[in-house]
DNA sequence: CTGAAAGCGCTTACAG
DNA sequence: CTGAAAGCGCTTACAG
């Protein structure tokens, strides 16, 4: 076996003790000329920046973080294995941490408090400026505590303590947005079919349903009804509602999932969509909504958002701002045809 | 504006000098003793450790790795923003590389050759020791070259050149699992319903398909359908094959979602799966595949392993062992309902 | 305006 | 077995 580095990789890269013997210049005078510092001759800076381009000179970042104290990284821990929400997430952090010439060390914890604690210590190992915890649902986690040496933010899944930074969807307005739109498409007679109701997104998303149909003077045409995050809880509860209260109207389903096998049940059951009774979901899940018949209207989490949001406190906090609290974010309503007006 | 790490983060993390003077020790010894270097008495040794884990002494690996020339980090440099196939990628090797005390940087660069160049560049700047580059679909894409300091591997989307080293699933295998799986539970009027035909997967897996029917001394039913990845093709798709050909008794989709399409379209026309039609998907896309009625059968593309086969590849390419070539590995048939033997 | 020196936190020959 | 010295690649006071 080959030595580290050996072979078809052996090239020594460019130092700056390259670039300045080959200006003809100190290093001291080479790094000056390259970052900018102002005692240094027009024509010497010039004549440093040919010579680094020249042989493509790239300065070692270990090298300037062993003096400047900051290495330029950020963690991103994540927890959800299958990405669904998280993803985005990180594309949304990952993406404004670039343009702020940050690198991002990825981990994932997948759900496991052990591994988490490792991964965060890996980290700190690392020398990361700051790091970001994407939880994997919206119930409040336990803190990492505050003896880190950097900040941290928590993404999605908030700290279940209030002096941390935490950034979340607004579930609650994601709500009320649901049913607003229900009552403005001129239905009146509006079921909730929610998920498992041990998530605290299922709880705030009814909240918010109740919340507007009370402002609006009405109220939930049936009591709502808990379940599972799938198609196949869509379909059972969907046919239970049609039983129980056939003049319904609307039906706001708490995930995309379900509001597909809500689809589904009334298609089988002959009810016409969007005519008859609207149907509308949570999480505006590209594959799921697209192909679905008719096309899913959907309430999007702006996930993509929360995450380059969580990367500017996150930055924000680096250069010594605090933050503290549940910060939540507006989540937006994606109409389409099958809560179409009729 | 507070300085940078100050406020609440002020805190000097414990160095190797801190370590020496607790233990009454010069630095280079408390550097060999808590290396394992064997010329230290073993008291020194023990008091040396004490001291490091008293004051929660953590090497710096910036300084470390200005030594040894290493820096114990990779890349992971995506491009599929919606993750779909990725993220299990990128999860293996973000596990075979946790697993061998490497830190893992990410990047996206959606699918743009010129972010990916930067983000390469990037990489490097950040002296990465290899990097993995994931790509969007099984096509093969340019090389990045080889002028490049250190080893890199071609996750799913292979490089054009022989000389690279490329892992991606056997797509070609792939389909004749399928037909084999058709045909060995009893069925012989087997029918394909593509997707892109612009995609190699999809060209890939025709021929598996019509390899294994050939073997068996068989033949597709009908010409293979060629349309898009979605469930509305799937849907058009087997409407048509049963009106021409309504005596198949097997669908071979490219993948889940046209699967899912098939199923929908065969229920409404009250052709009953398994019975009468058994279907089949690729992918074996749990949010898909698991609330499907019936359950549908579909071929797992085994992206965890290949991403940690990237991993693995890559780590020994950086300790000097070559590879060349794109390496296909093996997927397997996950058999539900949608497929049952009648 | 330029450069010699010190130092960031480590490791590794090399003396003792 | 232990430690002083040199050095990894940079930056930043400090003299000149």
């Amino acid at each position: 076996m080959a030595a580290p580095n050996s072979g078809r990789y052996a090239r020594r890269t460019a130092t700056l003790r390259d670039v300045a013997a080959l200006a003809g210049v100190s290093v001291a005078t080479a790094s000056k000329a390259l970052n900018g510092r102002d005692q240094v001759h027009p024509e010497t800076r010039e004549r440093v920046i040919e010579a680094a381009i020249k042989i493509s000179f790239r300065p070692n970042p270990m090298a300037q973080s062993l003096i400047g104290g900051r290495t330029g990284t950020v963690g991103l821990l994540t927890n959800d294995l299958v990405g669904r929400f998280s993803l985005p997430i990180l594309m949304g952090a990952e993406d404004a941490f670039g343009a702020g010439r940050l690198s991002v060390f990825l981990s994932d914890a997948r759900g496991d408090a052990i591994r988490e604690q490792h991964h965060v210590q890996a980290f700190l190992d690392r020398r990361v400026d700051g790091f970001i915890v994407v939880g994997s649902d919206t119930d409040p986690r336990p803190s990492l505590g505050h003896d880190l040496p950097v900040p941290v933010v928590y993404a999605y899944g908030p700290s279940e303590d209030p002096t941390d930074s935490s950034i979340v969807p607004d579930n609650v307005s994601a709500g009320e947005l649901a049913a607003e739109h229900m009552l403005a498409t001129g239905r009146r007679r509006i079921a909730l079919v929610s998920g498992d109701r041990t998530f605290l997104a299922a709880r705030d998303r009814t909240e918010g349903v109740v919340a507007a149909l009370a402002a609006a003077g009405t109220e939930l045409v049936a009591p709502v009804m808990y379940g599972s995050w799938s198609e196949g809880w869509g379909r059972t509860a969907t046919r239970a509602l049609l039983e129980r209260v056939p003049e319904v109207d609307g039906i706001i389903c708490a995930s995309d999932q379900i509001a597909r096998g809500s689809l589904d049940a009334l298609r089988e059951l002959g009810v016409p969509v969007p005519e008859r009774v609207g149907v509308l979901g949570f999480d505006n899940w590209e594959a799921v909504v697209a192909d679905s018949r008719p096309p899913l209207t959907s309430i999007d989490m702006n996930f993509e958002a929360l995450g380059r949001l969580a990367a500017q406190r996150l930055v924000a906090a680096m250069s010594g701002e605090r933050f503290s609290g549940v910060e939540k974010r507006p989540v937006r309503l994606v109409a389409r045809a099958s809560t179409a007006r009729v």
